[in-house]
RNA sequence: GGAGAGAUGGCAGAGUGGUCGAAUGCACCGGUCUUGAAAACCGGCAUGGGUUUGUAGCCCAUCUAGGGUUCAAAUCCCUAUCUCUCCGCCA
């Protein structure tokens, strides 16, 4: 959510910003609804204010014994006029409330102005993609070559795009996340944390996958007139990121640096015919998550950091990648700065996206009030909230298969992985 | 699943219809004292919103959440959620 002073005294340049990122402020019925809130607010809280003081006057009136009865004439005919403005604000309230929640972040200055992803900004490259000598499989037919990869049973059992991996394939999809977690804790300064898989209602908005995304999400239970719905998180960044809604952290406790590797959950609604073959684009894929919770004037600098934490993964697994800074147009509905990873895929012979780092600064921390109390400050401030993958797991063994794919179909073991498959120097 | 108890500020914990945004303690911040520190003493210390040039003042809201009763609700009524205790069940 925006600051409500950007769309109250700042609306056009806001507007401005945001067609940066292709999306049409409606400045006319905001700024019309801005009005008349002003107007009414001010004439209901002058009248409760006037209702307070009278019902006060009642009972200083009774203590001293006196009568009452003109006083309370006069205080029961606000009732109605009072109720009934009550209700006309919260209602436009609501209404200005609901725009406010669906209107995206703002991008920063540093991301580049533009359209779509071929627009986006390449800012290095690491790694030489390799030659091979043979003719070269993509990661299906390695995986299901050797029995790794099935997914056809998948389909039998759950639908399409899921997958079942058995045997050696199984293990290194963990060793991979196991060896991604480790990196995350012991260099890297993050702290290791279980969350839930299902979150609820309150945990989505924070975040911003409701209200507006609520199709991409597997829901397990609708919302109820009283009860929260509850829905498999797409990604660790919700239950890591809602850790701290709702609450004022101490600000010799930041930054905080959370991890967490759990399975994502995506309905994938809209993307059907894309990526339908392989692993790239699942309903359940795994993934190792980074988010940081920071002071403002740190939080840029922070994702440097962050994204330079995704990357390290990829050195150390030994694998070709570029770095991108999206643009304007590409960006996520939280972000205001994003940074994608993507990793090279031979049988593809292109780089495709493997992590996204993403500083969302105080968009999220102002739907879930996300705050710290700095030292000399009167009030606490509104944190600063990244996140990013670090990596995407089924992605990464996508990568692997086809990185360090033999001629005999065997797939060789990335050196950072082998403790994590009982010293394993090939599998298939 | 059954029975009971509860939910108040950063924490602990008073408060059963008006003068309660809320006693008190702890924590925290500032000061006095001290060579310094501790102790003691003095003072300050919730959040969101509106108005406004204003982190001044004034006003509104908030005692888990949502409804209701009332001129007036932390306090009474209803519903939901959560927590705790006991029983049952269970990995």
């Amino acid at each position: 959510m925006l600051d409500p002073k950007f769309l109250r005294n700042e609306l056009e340049v806001t507007a401005e910003r945001l067609a940066t990122r292709g999306f049409i402020l409606d400045v006319d019925r905001l700024g019309k609804l801005e009005e008349k809130r002003k107007v009414l607010q001010v004439a209901t809280e002058e009248l409760q204010a006037s209702r307070n003081a009278m019902s006060k006057s009642i009972g200083q009136a009774k203590a001293k014994g006196e009568d009452v009865a003109p006083i309370m004439a006069q205080v029961g005919a606000l009732g109605d006029e009072l109720d009934a403005k009550k209700h006309q604000l919260s209602a436009l309230l609501e209404e200005l409330h609901a725009v406010a929640m669906s209107v995206p972040n703002v991008p920063d200055e540093s991301a580049p102005v533009g359209a779509d992803e071929s627009e986006n900004v390449e800012v290095r490259r690491w790694g030489t993609p390799r030659e091979f000598d043979f003719d070269i499989k993509d990661h299906v037919d390695l995986g299901e070559a050797m029995g790794g990869l099935d997914f056809k049973s998948a389909v039998k059992i759950t639908g399409s795009r899921f997958i079942i991996m058995q045997g050696q394939m199984a293990r290194m999809n963990r060793a991979i996340a196991q060896f991604m977690l480790d990196l995350h804790t012991t260099e890297h300064g993050y702290t290791e944390t279980y969350v839930p898989l299902l979150v609820n209602n309150d945990s989505l908005l924070g975040t911003g996958q409701l209200p507006k995304f609520g199709e991409d999400l597997f829901h397990t239970q609708p919302a109820t007139e009283e009860g929260q719905g509850l829905s498999l998180i797409p990604t660790a960044e919700v239950p890591l990121t809602n850790l701290a809604r709702d609450t004022i952290v101490d600000e010799d406790d930041l930054p905080i640096k959370l991890t967490a590797h759990t399975p994502c959950f995506r309905s994938e609604a809209g993307s059907y015919g894309r990526d339908t073959r392989g692993l790239i684009r699942q309903h359940q894929f795994d993934k190792v998550e980074l988010v940081q919770l920071v002071k403002p004037e740190e939080s840029m600098q922070a994702l440097e950091g962050l994204t330079r934490h995704a990357e390290i993964v990829l050195e150390k697994l030994g694998l070709p990648y570029r770095t991108v800074i999206l643009c304007t147009g590409d960006m996520g509905f939280t972000a205001s700065k994003t940074f994608d990873i993507e990793v090279w895929l031979p049988a593809q012979n292109t780089y495709r996206e493997i992590s996204s780092c993403s500083n969302t600064q105080d968009f999220q921390a102002r739907r879930m009030q996300a705050r710290f109390k700095a030292k000399g400050a009167k009030k606490p401030s509104l944190l600063h909230t990244l996140n990013g993958s670090a990596l995407a797991v089924g992605r990464t063994l996508v990568a692997i298969l086809e990185n360090y794919q033999n001629a005999d179909g065997s797939i060789t073991v990335p050196e950072a992985l082998r403790s994590y498959m009982g010293g394993l120097e090939k599998i298939g």
